[in-house]
This record gives structure tokens, C-alpha cells and sequence, in this order.
DNA sequence: TTGACATATCAAGATTTCTTGATATATTGA
DNA sequence: TCAATATATCAAGAAATCTTGATATGTCAA
């Protein structure tokens, strides 16, 4: 690819990389959700997964991709496992997707 | 999947699947840059192909995704097709994106 | 109508992602 | 240490997506 980006707001190839990696963790009806419900509090693995409806090994693996790619941070607490937001730009996106669909 | 949306400003289950089906079809290096290009101008396919430094085909196909979804639109002019933005939230999706890797 | 140009389509292989269940790891209280 | 609870990992099949090149379609000018 080239795609040199020239132009002023124009985002060069390692950016753009980043950002669709970014988009592709967060395009997943489950994913969304557990952003939703994270960006009001953290809430552990289990509450996470009653929450939308799968499995606690379903939801393990949703949060392992989106804390791979640093959009979420675990936080052990006891027996149990928190999640909070580690990416503060999720709360901008969340609004755009807001708007259209909500 | 259950995912009740009983608490305000959460999406209910169309919703999510909608706002899924949507950042996945944006998640791609090429069709981002698509978008950047689009938001500025309208392109022909071979324009956008040359900016972007894939195939004709290529391109025609990453314009036919983005169309089938209803986020750009075609129009023809002579032998040549340009493609517009078609749905107006992709500005501020743009926007965040550009905002946290720009 | 013919030739040149611009775009679209199609099929098939390659790659990636999703899903599931079985099992492993970690923590706490008794 | 043992039992119970909470979470993580792993492998493998299923499904979706990407890529590529060959070919088809559509448009214009002469």
C-alpha cells in the first residue's frame, strides 16, 4: 500500500493499521455491550457475561481480545476479576455509534 | 444472545448488530483512507484505486462493500463512476478516529 | 460498429475470526 | 490441604472475509 498521506488530516499507513485493528475489536454486537456497560462501571467476568447472555468462557475470550489490544484493563480484585475502560478514546466512539443507532 | 437494553442509552439488540455490522465494514486500512478521500471529494474508481495503490479490482470490490451497506453511493457520469458519502455519521466516526491516531 | 477505456463481477484458494467445550489456573475460607 | 468459586486457556471445527486474476459489462468517440 502506499497511500502517503500528503494531504493535512490524513492519516499515514501505520495509523490507519492501527486504527482499523481498533475498529475490528470493537465491531461485535457482544463487545459493544460489554463497552456500554464498562463505560458506566466496571463490572467483573461473570456479571459481564450474564449481562449479555454468554457463556463465561465466550466472555473470557471478549475480554482477553479487547485487553490484548489495550481497549480494556483487568483489575483482580479477591477471587474475582474487574474490568475497567484502558482506552479513553472508546467514549467518543460510543457516542457516534449513539447517535445513529440508539 | 439476551441483552436487554433496559437502562437509557443502551442499544437494543438490532441496534448492536447494525452498529457491528457497520465499524466492521469501516475496520479495513483501504476503505478508511476511502472514506478520508470521499469526505473531501468525490472519486472515481480509478482515482481511488491510484491514491490507495491497489488493483482496479480491488478497489471495486472494497466500493461495492462500502455501497451494499449503504455507506457510499455511486454515480455514474459518462464512462466514468464516482462514489460519494451516503451515510452522514461517517464524518464523526472520522473525526474520533483522527482524534486519537491523527 | 469498432476500439479503447472504465468499472464490475465471479470463482476459488488463502487467511482470519468465531465458537464451543473440556480443562487448567488462581483465590479464598474452613 | 481441600472444596468451592471465579476466571483463563486451548484446540479444532465452522464460518466469514480477503485477495487475485480472468472475464464481463457499459460507455464514448470516431
Amino acid at each position: 500500500m502506499c497511500m502517503d498521506a500528503r494531504l493535512d488530516n490524513m492519516l499515514d499507513g501505520a495509523a490507519l493499521e492501527s486504527a482499523s485493528e481498533c475498529l475490528k475489536t470493537i465491531a461485535h454486537p457482544v463487545r459493544i455491550r460489554v463497552i456500554e456497560l464498562l463505560l458506566r462501571e466496571w463490572h467483573t467476568v461473570g456479571a459481564l457475561a450474564e449481562a449479555c447472555g454468554v457463556s463465561q468462557s465466550a466472555m473470557s475470550t471478549h475480554l482477553r481480545i479487547l485487553s490484548d489490544r489495550g481497549l480494556l484493563r483487568p483489575i483482580r480484585e479477591g477471587r474475582s476479576v474487574y474490568y475497567e475502560i484502558a482506552e479513553p478514546g472508546l467514549a467518543s466512539i460510543l457516542e457516534c455509534i449513539h447517535k445513529r443507532y440508539g
